[in-house]
DNA sequence: AGCCCGCGTGAAAACGTTTACGTTGGCGCC
DNA sequence: GGCGCCAACGTAAACGTTTTCACGCGGGCT
């Protein structure tokens, strides 16, 4: 018993298949009594229209990819469930890929993509805007998280990196921390050099005496574990650590804790993202908090959008705010806590 | 422009549709020559096939659906991080689809990834046997995970839950402490039960004058935290404790630590999964590792084979094993982290 | 009373592939 | 030199929808 098609339901009803159609779908065109019979003979047939078929015809798949990164860690996790909830409750189907070491992974992702989607959600390193031009057919809805390109071309959603990092920094020295150290994401990620750009901002508008300090990471917790560690064995030790991801954030407090330095007493330490875990680690960790799962789901009603009025809407690139965490890691004054 | 079909490559090389879909799919029946020359049209016009078209006669998608639980935590990021990977080498897509709260909800799911993949991988404590034939065509594939169905019907790929509950219990008990409580998952769900079932068994066999001790959870950071705190305020307090997830039991220790109780020197503490973070908080966390990038894996694999061979594999329940890491939240002797 | 309009319905084209089946041409074999 | 066979290639059907168009028919208008 193959599965049942229009025919089936149009013969079970004793209509022709174009009042089947339209019975199921459209809302016109049939009168009540005939929409009854195909409904029914519908059920008793368990029809299911087959999707191929309605996509070949209608150039619409009611589906969206998402084009990430590796994803490791709680962002990553974060991230897709705001956007798969807001596919859901939008009609959409969600297709994800990630992982995309190099420009040609990405590329060949981008192409096996085409014609199963009706719009992309990149957040790549890789993307720019010749990448974009080159793989991209014109017509393809795409919004761009967290992308360094800008301009009327594109639509793009990001974060406020810069001025997350510059809240945090200017929150650190206000707290009396004299000299603030970062950890730094990885190089030619957009996030971690608007962050970093923050970073030294507002240490030259707030501290222009001191020293700046940078060390290299990768937004992994491995990364961030060896780079505490790393901070410590330097000649002058920084009193404050402000690491660019929570996940580094979280592995460089599991190094002080390893080197028996107190956290916030002896160095005080900040992240960014506030990950669900952040408020689990002892001491709590502060942090600039977004939204992650609102970024995905603005993300994705953003495409709907799009998806629904081509051309129409105008790019923008909107920023997603931040607020800043004060918990336990930073030291100074803490307010309570703003769940 | 639209985008170049099979006929546009087939006239610009100056065969028939035929020649062009057999020299790109098939090898055989093609001279050098004319392969030759399609494949150049075909670049030239950039073309890709398009998709719909070539499931609606081809009856493959290349797609397979999950269909997942809310994706709250590392452990699901983990998981999809574990099939996507594998998808990708498999050459297939993946459609995501989390979040159903109630059965309904999954019945839909399902319903709506009807002809849009080759095969399912579903975890969901919704899915029992009664609701696979219901809303499954005999003809799908499907491996379930961690799944109560058992029997020859399904493929089934589950961790060992109840293994490894019973050695880390055993573990703890091993190291000395008398009394082991249980932090236990929520009520339903397969992996959670079987956990607790796990932890009853070891403390029956290992320790059976000890009082059983049992809190609710269900495997959020929040409700580990409120289990740490009830289980502090009881009359006697258990000198160690099982979370049955690592998220739990993070939340756990949070409790704790800000109850000003040492851990391990006052209670020792123990999770499940081996999530990433689990090594990073402080004292880094003892727990029952499972490989979850290699579960999800190894669940592709598993269903590609199924899809690739149908009917032909026979149903097989297979379980994945652990290791017990002992960090430093256990107490007792530590032998060197086996990484 | 005739006309036209609109509504419900059916027939058929179209979407872009794959593939079964013919048709050609060239070549070897008798 | 004719016969048949095989390889290369083309033709057309099929997949399951949606949608356009035509058709018939009843009723309100002039």
């Amino acid at each position: 018993m193959a599965a049942a098609t229009i025919k089936d339901v149009a013969r079970e009803a004793r209509v022709s298949v174009a009042s089947v159609s339209r019975a199921l779908n459209g809302g016109g065109g049939v009168t009540a009594a005939t929409r009854e019979r195909i409904h029914a003979a519908a059920e008793r047939l368990q029809y299911i229209p087959h999707a191929a078929a309605r996509m070949l015809i209608t150039r619409r798949t009611h589906t969206i990819g998402a084009l990430l990164p590796d994803l490791y860690g709680e962002f990553f996790s974060e991230l897709i469930r705001g956007i798969d909830l807001a596919a859901r409750a939008c009609g959409l189907h969600l297709l994800v890929s990630s992982s995309h070491g190099g420009a040609a992974e990405a590329a060949a992702a981008v192409r096996s993509m085409q014609g199963r989607v009706d719009g992309l959600l990149i957040l790549s390193e890789r993307v720019d805007a010749a990448f974009l031009r080159a793989n991209l057919p014109k017509a393809l809805p795409v919004v761009l998280l967290n992308s360094a390109v800008s301009g009327p071309a594109f639509h793009v959603l990001n974060i406020d990196n810069h001025g997350g990092s510059v809240a945090m920094v200017q929150h650190l020295l206000r707290a009396g921390h004299r000299s603030v150290a970062l950890i730094a994401g990885p190089a030619g990620n957009f996030d971690a050099s608007e962050r970093e750009r923050g970073y030294r901002e507002a240490m030259a508008r707030y501290a222009p005496r001191a020293a700046l300090s940078v060390v290299a990471g990768d937004f992994t917790e491995e990364s961030g574990y060896r780079a505490g560690h790393e901070l410590l064995a330097r000649a002058k030790r920084p009193r404050a650590v402000f690491a660019a991801n929570d996940m580094m954030a979280v592995g460089c407090l599991a190094a002080f804790k390893d080197a028996g330095v107190r956290v916030p007493e002896d160095i005080a330490l900040a992240g960014f993202d506030d990950i669900p875990i952040a408020r689990y680690v002892t001491p709590a960790l502060s942090t600039v908090r977004v939204r992650i799962a609102d970024f995905g789901r603005l993300a994705l009603e953003r495409l709907a959008q799009v998806i629904e009025h081509p051309g129409q809407e105008s790019p923008s690139a909107d920023t997603l705010g931040f607020e800043i965490v004060v918990r336990d890691t930073c030291g100074g004054i803490k307010p309570e806590e703003n769940s």
